[in-house]
DNA sequence: ACACACATGTAATTGGTTACATGATTTC
DNA sequence: GAAATCATGTAACCAATTACATGTGTGT
């Protein structure tokens, strides 16, 4: 097996931005891939620890500048190697599992306006992450970045999302419009309808 | 807490289809749910029982006309009560963790190609999974079904998987444009390019 | 005779979240 | 001086996969 995932999403935001604590690499994480991908503390700061042990990253001790007592790290060429080593590996997919399309198959057995609710609320949060997502690209493209070696593999995934979402709720609509008809029931929350699907600018 | 999700999918399984075993249970989830929901062994018979012993299943006694020996499973009303309060629950969207597009954004660090190998395995896989959702389409669209209740909910979940792909895959042929210009490097298998994305017939 | 699909299960391990514990620093 | 956020960590727990063990029936 050896999928030590967390490991290898640590070395590559160093690689990225080095001299980093855990407490940054986290939100870091958030910030850049948070959209597909999370960590959270109680398997961060351990592997820290395990990836120091292996003389993969090392402790930052010089600049002691930080106001609280906190750690910094960096790679080592041997933490790059292994980053390396392990990119050229395929990706390995983890099994799918998607609780919303899951309810929302076994719609016929819920109660009436039940699967109207998941998807309405499905769409909401589509939408908000759209946003996000668009903000994000266009702070990326007006702000520095660009001239970065990382920019284009960056907007490769911003892209991907952006797409995705914008396929999932324009399906969302066409879903809303096929229960309605037959579904309906107490359908609470008509909602002002704010407009629809965000656009570029 | 409390999310048994093995348990609920196995409710909603027999909840369409009684009278079904472990081992057949797990076939219809590969068959149905299989791209966006999978269950292995380890999980489903300690589950089986244990919703026996909470009298949400009972094992089918009758007609043992079963070649091997095998186990039945049923729902009781408590099941079906159970599963339907599980459906009116608000979805709880599990931390997404997508390989692919973490090798994709760390490409910046990859070997030359590397990243294009990767997006050319995932486009092959999406188109394979694609067609395999046509068909399911098509079979069902076909086939009996229609009548039954569970079948918009069927297609609904169907649609969104194929809507999710092919904006994937257009998303895929960009990404590939624009690594060309810049990476290429040494890239094998130019591949016969076969067609494009599979369009419905 | 051999292999493969049917069929059921258990044990070990792991990957990961959640909750807890602790304390410094900034901001209101 | 209270609250929020910065910051690091540990322990408990759990969901799930993997590998193993075992045996039957079917087809070649």
């Amino acid at each position: 097996m050896q999928r030590n995932q967390t490991a290898y999403v640590i070395l590559g935001i160093l690689a990225i931005h080095p001299h980093q604590s855990g407490y940054e690499i986290r939100k870091t994480i958030q910030q850049s891939v948070g959209f597909f991908w999370g960590e959270s503390y109680g398997q961060i700061y351990p592997t820290l620890k395990r990836l120091g042990a292996e003389g993969l990253i090392v402790p930052d001790v010089s600049a002691s500048q930080t106001r609280p007592k906190r750690q910094e790290y960096s790679l080592t060429p041997a933490g790059h190697l292994c980053l390396q080593e392990w990119l050229a590996v395929p990706y390995r997919e983890d099994p799918p599992r998607d609780e919303f399309l899951l309810k929302l198959f076994f719609g016929r057995d819920a109660a009436p306006g039940v699967s109207i609710q998941h998807i309405r609320r499905f769409q909401e949060e589509n939408r908000r992450l759209l946003t996000t997502l668009l903000e994000l690209e266009a702070m990326a493209r007006a702000h520095n970045s660009q001239s970065l070696p990382g920019f284009p593999f960056w907007m490769l995934t911003l892209n991907f999302g952006v797409a995705q979402l914008r396929s999932a709720l324009e399906w969302s609509e066409s879903a809303l419009a096929l229960l309605s008809t037959g579904e309906a029931g107490l359908v609470s929350n008509p909602q002002p309808t704010n407009s629809t699907v965000p656009e570029k600018p």
